[in-house]
DNA sequence: ATTGGATTATTGGCTAGGCCACTGTGCCGC
DNA sequence: GCGGCACAGTGGCCTAGCCAATAATCCAAT
């Protein structure tokens, strides 16, 4: 199961024709109650049709940030676009399932090539990491950052630039799970155990037993969820 | 400014078309993973337009209810399409003001019926409230208790049976704002007050001086966050 | 001068119909 | 069996257009 990661997400045209709008509104620096230009003039400025338009204005509509008057157009209700804080919790939390998935073919894949790749150096680093998050758990820490620091030295091994991208770009909400996930009563210890044999297998290069062990870790740490508050 | 509520919101047909497909997913007892029939199905079924269908289905999207898969079909993601409960008291925190509004409108105009309309029995009534929602005060509760008894008793007055079903078609969120309201410290003394200037203009079967009273005491209960919850 | 009513342009609401892209399935040839 | 291929089903998106609500303007009547 060496595989690779799923192309990207197919994007739907809507979704583009939002984040658009997004900037426009920040770009032409709109605020409140201003108005925004008509359905045809930003079909044929965007060179889209109406209806990927309208879809996206839909989207606007029911996340309550624009007014729309039949036959008088579209309001800003707030200074910006910007999905509303707490909506966007939910959003990210409605996504962090597909995030975590993300992140274990990411991982586990990066794994397997370190064990491949690594340098003197890097075993060096790795270490590094692990004494780093031994130290900031004896001190009644997380150890977070030990944490952060080993993805982060494994990542570095790895030598794939492509998929050092692909991690950074879901990099905060990996963040957030990290957190979430260390917070739970011996995680840290177990947390910090799982690293140890991860990178055993990176320093004996053996890509297949670095992949299985970091997949195990990623998928243990990935069973939290973001927020606890559920009411 | 004795006036009536604005027409009801014109609602999307794309809304009608959502609330469809709740129903349907629920009538037909589909669950999580399950399949919703094809857009051109639903749009004949439903007699709409297939854009109008893609709306809806965008709307579900967005929400994170449905997943739609290019070529493949779109799949329940949840046991239903109820609105994740998190996200639900998101979108009623969004609507409260529209639902205040309604509710001045409402209760100001059934102060004013209740005055020219009110028997001996609704004062007596009215007057119950009052005695109710001291008494619960002075034990060291709300009032909430009196206060909705207090309404209620306007309302009954009013004899507008329509009204009435308006007023009931928003209790539930009257309810919240209410306990959010008196919550507030000196706020159920101050509201027990504004009950007894309005049961009096009643009373005196003064329709404007109650429609005033009562327009006063509803925007003061109006002025207060519905959840407290900003992180 | 102000009000009230038509007129017209603008703009969103919705439909009809069509083409393309992706998916899954089943058939056919090897 | 097994691999490839054609085909039907389905979503993605577009073009074109009509209807309905709004808003701005102007004119007439008071």
């Amino acid at each position: 199961m060496s595989e690779v990661l799923r192309p990207v997400r197919r994007q739907r045209l809507y979704e583009q024709v939002v984040e658009q709008l997004r900037q426009y509104v920040t770009q032409q620096g709109l605020g409140a109650g201003d108005r925004l230009p008509p359905e045809r003039e930003l079909a044929a400025r965007l060179d889209v049709s109406r209806a990927s338009v309208k879809q996206a204005i839909v989207v606007l509509e029911v996340q309550g940030l624009v007014d729309v008057r039949h036959g008088g157009g579209m309001y800003l209700r707030g200074a910006d676009l910007r999905i509303e804080p707490v909506a966007a919790l939910v959003d990210r939390k409605r996504r962090l399932p597909e995030v975590l998935e993300a992140r274990e073919a990411l991982e586990t894949k990066l794994a397997e090539l370190a064990a491949r790749r690594r340098t003197t150096a890097d075993l060096a680093e790795i270490d590094a990491a692990l004494s780093d998050m031994r130290a900031e758990i004896e001190a009644g820490q997380l150890g977070v950052d030990g944490d952060r620091r080993f993805h982060a030295a494994v990542t570095a091994a790895a030598r794939s630039s492509l998929l050092a991208q692909f991690i950074r770009s879901i990099a905060e909400q990996i963040a957030e799970s990290r957190q979430e996930s260390l917070r739970q009563p011996g995680r840290p210890l177990r947390s910090l155990g799982q690293h140890r044999r991860i990178a055993e297998a990176i320093r004996a290069g053996e890509p297949r037993a670095a992949a299985t062990a970091m997949r195990q870790h990623v998928r243990t740490v990935s069973r939290v969820r973001l927020l606890g508050w559920e009411p």
